[in-house]
DNA sequence: CAGATACGCGACAGACCCGTATCGAATCCT
DNA sequence: AGGATTCGATACGGGTCTGTCGCGTATCTG
């Protein structure tokens, strides 16, 4: 869906790059039957250092608009002919880049669905990848109208498990009995994840307390109701 | 703050410029003692264009980045000789900008604690100008890392006060028993705003549906714990 | 009326970016 | 060795944006 030049991708596309890494340049995922083609590979390390370039400027640029191809070739010590190489242009790179983004989320089984809810919580706000992914999720979402393609990716394949996770979590919760049996599921996601989200970027009110968490939590755990 | 030019302001800041906007072009505002300058007085024709157009294209380029003077001068039909005859950069016209959505909000006060955020909840999502004022704020949220004058004037002036509706309507619920006594107003505030802006930007899974803002509120009070 | 200023319009230099092309050097296979 | 391909670097034409300037016209004061 990115590539256009000649050459088969030679890249992740479903797979986990960033597994091994390990000795040869090449000659891992290889199809087996497929000859490898003749000439110089390309460059792992190039792949690498574009697919980071592009995530950390997406994140530090505020959008999708501050992420140039020429920026990008900068801060990856790239010739802007290897990036053009292998994406057609800036918004093939990023939907492959957001892959980068995409390790999944083991759902914690601690002693309580909500102290599950409160290590997820924590570790949205002050782990230092789930910051970037927030940064680049802000980033996305601003300029969504102007590339929905992006945002569905994203939102499909970077999102959305992680609030699967979460999803998983409450269940358990229904099914013990730690939860009320009538939640309204998708209702609390929305609220635990914008709580998170709002106030994490929220810069102006100072960092994210170190309880903040906490708080959301019981606060939804315990309603606000006076009976 | 804004103007840099050699003219006095002889615009808003402060005041509520929409209010009137009645018969003669100018001579509302002057202050008593100090003559009018000579020449032809700004329009404030082209003041109300300007504006607007930065607003829209705010909300619908979803970001900074996307507004440009040009885009603004020719959607407002003005020049942009009479941008920058006001304005020194992009910065200064967006800050001045936003004041256009400053319009406070009246505290609904209603049979109950309960309806009156349904019905804030229900005018977030739903109103057409406070639409607007969302897309606003993910833009500018967006980029926060880039223009934090921008984020921290728009907080300020446009966000804070509509928070401090919520916060009066909660404080009124404590008060009157119907919340709990040792409410967290702050968190209950991320929780809300959050879970509506969120979902506000959520297109991909189709628009806000119209009993979101009941389930948010109705979900809040109940809490989710099974006790 | 004359003087002062604002108006919309278009031109301009400088900056940045896109996407392509070309270069010599490097890397891999046969 | 020789052919194929990629590498980083650089240059290019074409586009958009910035902020300034000059033009002829419009509007207001005295």
């Amino acid at each position: 869906m990115s590539q256009t030049r000649e050459r088969p991708p030679a890249q992740a596309a479903g797979g986990s790059p960033g597994a091994g890494g390990s000795q040869s340049s090449t000659g891992a995922g290889r199809q087996p039957g497929a000859a490898r083609p003749p000439g110089r590979p390309r460059s792992e390390r190039a792949d690498k250092a574009i697919v980071e370039a592009t995530v950390d400027l997406l994140a530090e640029e505020g959008g999708v608009a501050g992420v140039s191809i020429e920026a990008v070739a900068a801060r990856a010590g790239v010739g802007k002919t290897t990036i053009y190489r292998r994406w057609p242009n800036k918004e093939a790179l990023i939907i492959d880049a957001l892959a980068a983004l995409k390790e999944p989320f083991p759902a914690p089984v601690g002693a309580s669905v909500r102290d599950d809810l409160v290590a997820i919580a924590q570790a949205f706000v002050s782990n230092k990848t789930d910051r970037k992914r927030l940064d680049c999720y802000w980033s996305i979402m601003g300029g969504a109208e102007r590339y929905p393609d992006l945002m569905a990716r994203f939102t499909r394949e970077v999102i959305e498990p992680r609030r699967d996770v979460i999803r998983l979590v409450l269940r358990r919760g229904v099914a013990s009995g730690e939860l009320r049996a009538d939640l309204d599921v998708e209702t609390t996601l929305w609220l635990i994840m914008g709580a998170l989200a709002q106030r994490a970027r929220a810069f102006g009110v100072g960092p994210v307390p170190d309880d903040f968490a906490t708080r959301v939590v019981d606060t939804l755990m315990t309603g606000i109701s006076g009976h």
